[in-house]
DNA sequence: CAGATCATGTAACCTGTTACATGATTTC
DNA sequence: GAAATCATGTAACAGGTTACATGATCTG
């Protein structure tokens, strides 16, 4: 599981608050890693009883009290040790290509509208990640300093928007592919594709 | 949820069992949505309370009796339903980008092996896609014959083999960036850097 | 005065994974 | 004789999502 070494390793830039990894978190892996807050509150529990993780509790007058989070000698062991493993699969999901693998039954019109809409998700992913997360990375950036960590976190970032720039170019010629799809035999209960011809 | 949006397409191609429906997931879209034996037995036993499936029992003198899943008009209006809503978000989980990110405390050589090791992978899934998955679509289109389903499966088996030959493209240029990888600082209990010029 | 931000979490639920249980037949 | 295939599932656990609970200050 990456989530706790994921802790781990923001940890050992800087200790913070759960509140503050949760964004860490949303401004820097969120298009290959994302976490909730309650997901977070929990791990760290776990975290700090296998004592990976201390607790310094700062007292503030105006707003709760904050608990910021530090990674113990063990914690940075564990981190380096994980760091050596090698990785375990990605995950991959997307109903989105599932309702393409059944759209048959749909007509041509509703199958170009998938389409359409998926691309518009797409290009929004694409600008937050070139806007946002840019944005959010070159400030943590100026504040570390490390290039050597620099170059990494743009390597991943870089990941993400060639990724969105290629799925966005596999758009464009699927569609035009979808222009020749074959019309649709009649299905009981779907006079939807009487347009594309029939069956006949 | 698709899970069970997908066991409605393809109980809708042919009456199938869990175990048979298990082989066609992993035949078919396991590049873009999987699902575990147990999974599938659950959710049919929902499925079926919901009045979406019905069982036929089929017996066999020599193996267990088998449990024939039978697609329900109301399945089949949930299924449309569920086509023509729009698709939920697609979930993308990398460990090893999550490695790449926090990479920076691991030796050059390390850096390179983990990339390697990341490829080798990838090319294996490639090659699986392009063999085992091509060819199982292959035979559903021969038996079914329908030119519109195969279009469409052709197309969801396509997006997997572009993506792959994309991410191995990605991989390649992301090698040649890491040479240029700047040295790391020095940082507590870890040696490693040493060989790289350290921080003069 | 409403809503966002700061800051903590808990509880319930759903999904996904792994292991266990059974037992016959077929293949190496 | 061992392992794979056919065929059914259950149980326990891990991980992820959503809703709820509290309460101050700051911003429009």
């Amino acid at each position: 599981m990456a989530l706790e070494h994921a802790i781990l390793g923001f940890l050992d830039y800087a200790p913070m608050s759960g509140y503050d990894l949760k964004k860490t978190f949303d401004e820097s892996v969120r298009h290959f890693w994302t976490a909730q807050q309650s997901q977070i509150y929990r791990t760290l529990k776990r975290m700090q009883q296998d004592g990976w993780v201390r607790i310094e509790v700062v007292k503030q007058d105006d707003r709760p009290d904050r608990k910021v989070y530090h990674i113990t000698p063990t914690g940075r062991q564990e981190l380096e040790r994980w760091l050596a493993a090698p990785a375990g699969p990605e995950l991959f999901r997307s109903e989105w290509l599932v309702k393409v693998f059944f759209a048959s039954r749909l007509g041509d019109s509703e199958i170009h509208a998938m389409f359409r809409e998926r691309a518009d998700t797409l290009r929004a992913k694409f600008a937050h990640l070139q806007d946002a997360t840019q944005g959010a990375l070159d400030e943590g950036a100026a504040k570390c300093g490390e290039p050597r960590d620099c170059a990494l976190w743009q390597l991943t970032l870089e990941y993400g928007i060639a990724y969105y720039r290629w799925e966005l170019e596999w758009m464009e010629q699927a569609m035009e592919r979808l222009a020749r799809l074959p019309p649709g035999a009649d299905r009981a209960g779907n006079g939807e594709n009487a347009e594309n011809g029939g069956n006949g």
